[in-house]
RNA sequence: AGCGGGAUAGGUUAGCAUGGUUAGACCGACGGGCUCAUAACCCGUAGAUCGAUGGUUCAAAUCCAUCUCCCGCUACCA
């Protein structure tokens, strides 16, 4: 299999903010696992991916920064890449270290103007060909001073002309679950900017002939059956039993790339991204041929040659972008291949053969990856940021996690004490530590000895199938995108490193190499070396930096993502020996500190709740919100008399050593042995100005831990919403664990 | 709301298209060993009514039906 050209391609990422460990581990981590494991095996990869950067939530964003859109995408074009390369994957360098034949990588953006001029391009070719059509649809527009703007449904709400519900959303109402025109909409307003008038106006548009692509589109699902993934299959099979129909390829857009048309009647709309931004696998390998390679180099990757032969394509994305690349971009290639041959849209369209773009191959979609539990969102500030993560972590911690908890069938959670444990026990304690031992135990060998002065291969012959077994498993799964199960193969290596060392006992003879058993013993010792190695090639794909270290300590050259693949089982290799001492591969975690930074991260989100609620899409839970302010909510005798409140003397104050803002109080309550309150007052009060000072506590609170200290109860204090806060004190003398009413 | 996917030991999960040994793995817990190694390693033990209920079958985690919860798409946040 070695040779083939790959063309791995990698969703493009939105660039209206950062990324976050959700991307990380549905798009962008996989696909350089892929990447690199290929290259190893020989094969011609060529990697495309890159900002996407029209749309409207660019320009809503530049409006509320008050910047140029082409700021915003500056901006998060700049921050991803640079964190993508941070994170290892392999868009640097551009061309492949044996030889632009073999391919690279180009991660570029879809405001490139040679990406909007394919593109263009592209256009006229389908229509040309007669593959659109054109139809009047009626858009919400804003008139403002100086000429208006078409806005989309999402920034439209009104009233629902069904149910009543003030907080309809343009197209679709959440309260009552009924869908309508726009001109139906009682009383629009703009989401961004409700002052302004809203109308419906008609506007004209071109839509891409789906429908002419039905057949051949199930034709070429069928073929895929046997390799696509089951959300694949089942939501690519939805979207064809219902029937494909035309759909939009032309926006009232302001950002975007603009109609190559003349005349009036476009001006002010553009090519709708999903039609255009998908195009970028295909700009990007021809931009990527003109400039690091021969011009034409790019169609290895993706035409079917005129002998037939077929490159392999790959697409790495989130679940729910799967029909956008079954169906939608493979029609678009269909399409062009179809203009391509000169025909036009009387003629059925059929798939590719010699000397056509190739269909994609498999797409090995992600399920998500939630956060604690929730889904990641942009909008509700509920994520983990790429950028910061890695300021903060070496890389291939998160890869290895991400890894070992990849969400191939269904969606994972990260959490940081699982985060935590799986380092430290898994990729530290059996992986980081195996390799160490060896590492030390080789070099407190006698002087003028090493560690290949003990080796004896006929003694390890049992280690060594089991390696080689190892490696068929691992090169299997890779094959098949299960990388949950390949990385866990490879930690079964260090596994068995581990039990090899423990069973072979070597430390009971590095210093007397003559004794009884210390001839078979070293030879294991030794063969831990190999086994070293086997490890660093293997996990490449998986941890690039930790396995490059690995490899300068066991005296290889040179660049470890280089080395043949099958090398790893290649037991004529001669042992080496580095002089310098070794250290540890990686820095064990630690929770609690971890844990601290991560509380002030969520305390960020929850104060600027409020304040984003507005572009959230969903917008029950704004609902269920508001409700809560509407009016006084009465509550009876009996419940207030439920609340069992005393005075207590304060007796002591000392710091929570977990948290920032807690203070862990010691309270007199009358009892004999007093109890104790967590309270969030240090910003407040000092603990010399708490203790002796009588204040008022809720007895009856359900007892409950506190970033680990158990709190029984609550002190009062009033607050003003501004930041004062003051302690409920009791005027005078009165004995303590008196009744307050 | 409609459609699709998911739910398996305390945690993370494999197995499910083609029903058939004791439902496999990693972490954690417990017991023992080792002491070279980053509180690391090795051996062993316990722990799962396979989301709920009903059905098909000689046999169901696996197939069917209904329900619960989570996720996605429909509907410009991966």
């Amino acid at each position: 299999m070695s040779g083939e050209h790959v063309l791995v391609c990698v969703a493009w990422p939105y660039a209206n903010g950062p990324l976050h460990l959700g991307h990380v581990a549905g798009c962008y981590l996989p696909p350089d696992i892929q990447t690199r494991f290929e290259k190893a095996k020989g094969n011609k990869v060529l990697m495309v991916s890159g900002s996407d950067e029209h749309g409207t939530p660019i320009t809503v964003t530049a409006e509320t920064m008050g910047i140029q859109p082409q700021e915003v995408v500056d901006k998060y074009h700049k921050i991803n890449l640079q964190a993508l390369n941070d994170l290892g994957c392999s868009w640097e360098p551009n061309i492949d270290p044996r030889g632009s034949e073999f391919g690279g990588a180009l991660f570029n953006r879809t405001t490139d103007p040679d990406h909007k001029e394919i593109v263009a391009k592209n256009f006229t070719k389908l229509m040309e060909a007669g593959l659109f059509e054109k139809k009047v649809m009626q858009q919400y527009y804003e008139v403002r001073k100086g000429g208006g703007r078409f806005l989309p449904d999402r920034y439209i709400e009104g009233e629902c002309p069904t149910c009543g519900n003030q907080e309809a959303r343009g197209d679709q109402c959440d309260a009552c679950g009924v869908t309508y025109e726009a001109f139906e909409l009682i009383k629009p307003r703009s989401k961004m900017n409700p002052e302004a008038e809203i109308q419906v106006k008609d506007t004209e548009h071109f839509f891409y002939r789906l429908d002419l692509f039905q057949n051949i589109l199930e034709k070429h699902a069928q073929e895929r059956q046997s390799v696509w993934k089951s959300n694949v299959k089942s939501m690519t099979k939805q979207w064809l039993d219902m029937g494909l129909r035309p759909r939009a390829v032309t926006r009232d857009l302001s950002w975007g790339i603009p109609l190559p048309l003349d005349g009036p009647d476009w001006d002010g709309k553009c090519i709708y991204v999903w039609f255009e931004a998908v195009q970028g696998y295909y700009t990007c390998a021809k931009l990527w041929a003109e400039r690091y390679a021969d011009t034409d180099s790019w169609e290895k990757w993706w035409k079917v040659s005129s002998e037939g032969k077929k490159p392999r394509h790959l697409y790495f994305l989130g679940k729910d972008n799967i029909p956008f690349h079954t169906i939608i971009w493979p029609a678009i290639i269909l399409g062009l291949n179809h203009a391509n041959r000169g025909l036009d849209s009387s003629t059925e369209p059929c798939l590719p053969t010699n000397g056509d773009l190739h269909l994609e191959d498999n797409v090995p979609a992600m399920e998500y990856l939630m956060l604690a539990g929730g889904q990641f969102s942009k909008s509700r500030k509920h994520a983990i940021w790429l950028p910061s993560f890695l300021e903060q972590f070496d890389p291939d911690t998160l890869r290895y996690y991400l890894s070992i908890n990849m969400p191939e069938n269904h969606d994972t959670d990260f959490n940081w004490s699982d985060f935590v444990e799986r380092i430290n026990s898994e990729l530290i304690a059996a992986y980081g530590n195996f390799v160490h031992r060896v590492l030390t135990l080789g070099n407190r060998l006698p002087e003028g000895t090493g560690i290949h002065d003990f080796e004896d291969l006929s003694l390890c012959s049992a280690e060594m199938s089991k390696l080689e077994l190892l490696h068929q498993e691992i090169t299997a799964s890779l094959d098949k995108h299960r990388y949950k199960e390949a990385l866990r193969f490879s930690m079964n290596a260090a596994q068995l490193g581990n039990q090899m060392i423990q069973n072979a006992t070597p430390w009971l003879f590095i210093n007397d190499i003559e004794k009884e058993g210390a001839k078979e013993s070293l030879a294991k010792l030794s063969f831990g070396w190999r086994l070293c190695r086997f490890l660093s090639i293997t996990m490449q794909p998986f941890l690039p930096f930790s396995s490059q270290r690995l490899w300068n300590m066991l005296g290889e050259q040179g660049d470890c993502s280089l080395q043949d693949w099958s090398s790893a089982i290649d037991w004529s290799i001669d042992t080496k020996w580095s002089d310098q001492t070794p250290s540890p591969l990686f820095t064990r975690l630690d929770l609690s500190e971890i844990i601290q930074r991560e509380e002030n991260l969520v305390d960020i989100s929850q104060d600027s709740q409020e304040g984003v609620e507005h572009t959230v899409k969903g917008s029950k839970k704004i609902k269920d919100g508001k409700k809560m302010t509407e009016g006084i909510k009465y509550i009876d005798f009996e419940s207030f008399m439920d609340v069992e409140l005393q005075v207590g003397k304060i007796s002591a104050v000392k710091d929570h050593e977990n948290a920032d803002k807690l203070y862990v109080v010691s309270i007199d309550d009358g009892s004999d042995k007093g109890r104790t309150i967590c309270a969030g007052l240090k910003e407040y009060y000092t603990p010399e100005m708490m203790v002796g000072m009588s204040i008022v506590f809720v007895a009856n609170l359900k007892p409950r831990k506190l970033r680990g200290v158990m709190s029984e109860g609550m002190m009062l204090a009033a607050d003003d919403g501004r930041g004062g806060v003051k302690l409920i004190t009791v005027d005078g003398e009165i004995e303590t664990g008196s009744r307050v009413r």
